[in-house]
DNA sequence: GCATTATTTTAATCCAGATTAAAATTCTTC
DNA sequence: GAAGAATTTTAATCTGGATTAAAATAATGC
């Protein structure tokens, strides 16, 4: 049970590949990136890797795990510090917010799913379907609770995750754009699931 | 002044190929799609689309000016017809998203920018900053006016545009989830804007 | 119907970048 | 400081899919 930071060097060295890896894939896509591009910042040789990894492909789903594991972690700590339904889904953006951007980063987005091979693709969408329904809960819960005003719980979850999701596609690492990020993005999309005058502006079309 | 709508064979032929690859490279991501699988779509042979495009760059490149052009439109539209700030924005997600899951669609992700030819490159990016800008230049006329809540205009311009960026990414053509979208993301992105009890559940952390 | 042009296919190349095997280096342990 | 394991490199191969050239088919105007 005593197995939570990585103890051994290969297991050190993995997951700064996985980090490299997933800036390059964010930065560069995926066909753009190549083992070469991801061993360099790293120091290394492309053919080093692959003491790391079996292929390209299962680097992909590596971090494709990784980003999985960053996404349950931040919902855990929302789940478990939050008080309504409304704190705890303004909790999960921050929280999430502040692990891309901060100590986890950089997470790889999703872009090359259809990529992996069927097992892997399998298991990765499931973990992210998982990881929506939760969500979606969220937003039932407080619902339930009179915290969020009533909506389609389905694409408000579109949104919002979709708002999360493209956040490693324009943040590089700069610490002052993450302060900015972390304080207004649970503000503007937690915000606009409390309102009540949401028919404004509606009317005509 | 008469070349709105594409006229001859090879222009019509060409859009349909525009459409196919942004439909495979948002579903199969770029490298995952080869040019067989895009003119598979098509009824073509994987040859045939060199009589359209130099090479599969420009095919993606093209794509994205197209995704740049469909972008345009649905902000000029919500330009000419809002009202006061908040009513631009919320008209443009609605435009936005309505032209994306319609007539215009699919509309391809930008994310393999970075495998683009400099030149390309540097026009994409330019047309999606100079987006961008335009879209921050709406928030900053809501702030003014009164109809949209202060704000930092760039993360909250990051959040919105994430949202809709994404949509491509979970929707693939069904006209039920079409509506619910529509309807959908302008309230929730839209009603984030305006309240002024942004500061709740944000005491603690 | 024929000549010309437009469109697509067939059948090769061609190549960057993934992958592999063996050798070289570094690290550990006694 | 030598044996053995861990890690990385060097130097090849190997390959899918992009690309190309020439031929075949379809469309159009006369």
């Amino acid at each position: 049970m005593g197995e939570n930071a990585a103890e051994t060097r290969w297991e050190l060295q993995k997951d700064r590949m996985l980090r490299a890896a997933a800036q390059c894939f964010n930065q560069k896509g995926y066909s753009g990136s190549s083992l070469k591009d991801v061993a360099n910042i790293l120091g290394l040789t492309d053919a080093a890797l692959y003491y790391y990894v079996k292929n390209k492909e299962e680097l992909v789903y590596l971090c494709y795990v990784r980003a999985g594991e960053v996404g349950q972690e931040s919902m855990d700590r929302a789940v478990a510090e939050g008080s309504c339904g409304l704190d705890t889904v303004t909790r999960y953006i921050r929280y999430h917010v502040e692990a891309m951007t901060g100590e986890r980063g950089p997470v790889a987005i999703l872009s090359e799913i259809p990529s992996l091979q069927p097992e892997h693709r399998e298991e990765v969408l499931q973990i992210s379907r998982d990881h929506g329904t939760r969500f979606e809960a969220l937003l039932e819960r407080g619902i339930e609770d009179g915290s969020i005003a009533p909506c389609d719980v389905r694409m408000t979850g579109n949104a919002i995750m979709g708002a999360l999701n493209w956040v490693p596609k324009w943040f590089h690492g700069d610490a002052d754009v993450a302060e900015n990020v972390i304080r207004e993005f649970p503000k503007i999309l937690g915000a606009g699931l409390t309102t009540t005058d949401r028919q404004q502006s509606q009317e005509n079309l």
